[in-house]
DNA sequence: GCCAACGTTGGC
DNA sequence: GCCAACGTTGGC
């Protein structure tokens, strides 16, 4: 299985959202960025991934899991644009922010430190471990 | 609220 | 196909 990260201002849709929509989920629609959409097109069915808040939290807050593999983003007419779909699996105990990780040195290499602009990107299996640890959930 | 980084657009 | 201009994102 194949981990990934998802990035959302919360003020525009949040964790809260995300939960509220349970087993059913949502779209991760309005991305229009090729490498985010390239990740997604590569996310299969029940692949997991971080929901982050930025801006204000800064921090991890959630696990999330692709319940739907890419298909046309439905919020535009441009054909150019997939996304998946996910729900809320679980939240995690202690959210893990941008601080925490910056300070930890084995997740110097993160997509989320490098480029922290790039809205939806992979997690490795180390980096998936090591956050889980932090976040106080099993992997 | 500012600014740096980056991606996209459009003129040539 | 290049590159300048512009818009957007996100950290601070």
């Amino acid at each position: 299985m194949a981990y990934w990260l998802f990035k959302s201002e919360p003020s525009t849709w949040g964790w809260a959202d995300q939960q509220a929509k349970g087993e059913a989920g949502e779209e991760w629609d309005g991305v229009r960025n090729y490498q985010a959409r390239n990740f997604m097109r590569e996310m299969k069915l029940g692949d997991h991934g971080f929901f982050y808040h930025s801006q204000t939290e800064k921090a991890v807050v959630g696990v999330v899991e692709v319940i739907a593999e890419a298909h046309p983003d439905s919020s535009t007419d441009d054909d150019r644009w997939d996304c998946v779909d996910i729900k809320a699996v679980r939240p995690v105990k202690t959210p893990v922010t941008l601080d925490m990780i910056k300070a930890d040195g084995r997740l110097d290499n993160m997509i989320l430190v490098r480029n922290s602009r790039l809205s939806v990107q992979p997690v490795a299996d180390a980096e998936w471990q090591i956050i889980c640890g932090l976040a106080g959930i099993d992997p």
